[in-house]
DNA sequence: AGTGCAGTTGACTTT
DNA sequence: TAAAGTCAACTGCAC
């Protein structure tokens, strides 16, 4: 392509200036479209919510005045992919589109070829670059590890230093609201605005202030909405890359942070590039299991009543649905509460992963489909090569909110239970009910399950699949395709002929994930 | 002071 | 990253 040609910077879950490749190569051809599409593909998506728009929204705005200040402008467009490409070709006669490779889902997916497709037709270049650790093409996990490694030490690329706008100049239009596409957001209450500036201060207030004993207070969701970092939402819109985080908490590590801190959310980082791949590698974990001998497992799994009370956190385990409420005002909770949430809709109520992963998915400000994925997954216990973890909820209840401040918060109709009875109330005797004006059946809802006997229920129905020879094969199969090569015998490994019993020795270890 | 017992704690194994 | 079960060591206490 000639110089001077204009480029077309095809923002999608990258939405910032700094540490962007696609913007910066573009912007060395040219006169630069940088264009958003509006699809409605996405907005009538199931697991798309008011929630992801609002902060979609917040981050336009504000990358359109980072946009304006570097001299160019904020193309913002609704419609089909391919058409509004196709129009705005027409317009700008653009050589070359560029944009950052995506993981997403099966719709997404299919979107992206019709553009290669609509591409090649044009006579437009498209180019794609590495977001974050995620490898395209990957056929093994051989090396992965250090493909990260690698990408995160590569230096930031910089804003560059202004933008020469198209003739002729874009026309602003107002980015639609929530209500504009038809999507709610009633009853949250979101403290986290969207944006590439936002995110970089909430990383700094991290690293600075918050992030101090992040190692030790992430488990408790008491405390974990200040001492995590918070940073989701802003990596899954692409408001701060991965390599800015990372490199801005590997510096702090040992000055600012702590060592122990900053190591403990750089493995998180990792992590969050680890669980992505999968994905990457196998989309069709969308809609089946990553263990396809799994995918019947809970074929009678929609109790539609078991499920709605889920949803409406009256299950009758008062940390869960305190967890519940938390996540629905809030559009996060911690990881491990993540998980907690996850197995008792798994094992508890023996409901299939396909029929909450969507609505999960829009309780989630920082939804990032393929975390979201293969963690629904490992959490019901669909990989075939883990463990099953059950989460006990009152262990859980007692163990991370053990004074009950947290379900007190959430669930106001416990607020004058006492601490002995605050994560089992249904063993509150009739006379402390009536005492405490807390009527178990009537002021708040007996459990719908009883954990020992749904637990021994869901353990039986794994026992015997575990018999099945097609699920031992597929469990062989998912460790061949995702498994680590770190540590597995016969490779070396790096830790001498002695076999260590440490958890990053297993070959579970790869679906492992620590909080 | 020594013995028996109940209950606790921690390490380790199994599911 | 889970939880439950087993076993041994230990503690506090009564006698």
């Amino acid at each position: 392509m000639s110089k001077d040609s204009v480029q077309c910077v095809w923002l999608k879950r990258d939405l910032r200036v700094l540490d962007h490749r696609p913007l910066v190569e573009a912007a060395a051809r040219g006169p630069v479209v940088l264009l958003y599409i509006v699809e409605p593909e996405m907005i009538e998506a199931p697991d798309f919510d008011g929630i992801h728009w609002q902060f979609i929204r917040q981050s336009l705005v504000d990358l359109q005045a980072s946009v304006r200040e570097l001299g160019g402008a904020l193309c913002i467009r609704r419609g089909e992919a391919t058409a509004v490409l196709d129009t705005l070709h027409i317009e700008y006669d653009f050589a070359g589109l560029w944009s950052h490779e995506e993981t997403g889902n099966a719709w997404t997916f299919a979107r992206d070829k019709r553009v290669a497709r609509w591409a090649s037709g044009a006579g437009v270049t498209w180019q794609e670059f590495a977001h974050n650790g995620v490898v395209r093409g990957l056929r093994d996990r051989d090396g992965w590890a250090r493909v990260w490694e690698t990408r995160m030490a590569e230096p930031l690329l910089v804003v560059p230093e202004s933008l020469s706008s198209p003739t002729p100049a874009v026309a602003d239009i107002e980015i639609p609201t929530c209500a504009a596409l038809g999507l709610t957001l009633e009853g949250r209450a979101l403290d986290l605005t969207g944006g590439e500036g936002e995110g970089l201060r909430v990383l700094q207030s991290f690293i600075d202030e918050r992030g101090k004993r992040y190692h030790r207070e992430m488990s408790s969701p008491n405390q974990a909405y200040k001492s995590c970092s918070r940073l989701s939402p802003y990596l899954a819109w692409g408001c701060v890359s991965m390599r800015t985080a990372y490199q801005a908490i590997a510096t702090a590590a040992g000055t600012r942070m702590p060592k122990i801190a900053a190591r403990a959310v750089i493995a998180r980082l990792h992590w969050h590039c680890h669980f992505m791949q999968k994905l990457e590698s196998e989309p069709a974990i969308e809609f089946h299991a990553f263990n396809r001998a799994c995918d019947t497992l809970r074929a009678q799994g929609h109790d539609a009543a078991k499920l709605e009370a889920w949803q409406e956190a009256r299950t009758g385990y008062p940390f869960v649905d305190a967890c519940l409420r938390a996540l629905k005002a809030r559009g996060w909770i911690n990881f491990r509460m993540r998980a907690m949430l996850v197995s008792f809709a798994s094992y508890h109520l023996w409901l299939d992963w396909r029929c909450f992963k969507d609505w999960l998915a829009c309780q989630f400000i920082d939804y990032e489909p393929g975390i979201h994925l293969s963690q629904i997954q490992m959490q019901s216990g669909l990989t075939g090569i883990n463990t099953l973890r059950i989460y006990n909820p009152i262990k859980q209840g007692t163990d991370h909110d053990p004074d009950g401040k947290f379900i007190r918060t959430w669930v106001p109709e416990l607020k004058e239970v006492s601490n002995d009875f605050i994560h089992d109330p249904w063993m509150m005797p009739d006379l402390i009910q009536i005492e405490t004006g807390c009527q178990l059946g009537v002021d708040y809802p007996l459990p719908i399950v009883e954990h020992r006997e749904a637990v021994r229920f869901a353990r039986a129905r794994f026992t015997e699949l575990r018999q099945l020879p097609e699920y031992r094969e597929a469990s062989r199969a998912v460790l061949q395709r995702h498994g680590s090569r770190k540590g597995r015998s016969g490779r070396g490994g790096g830790r001498g002929t002695k076999r260590s019993k440490q958890a990053d020795d297993s070959p579970q270890g790869e679906f492992n994930f620590t909080a």
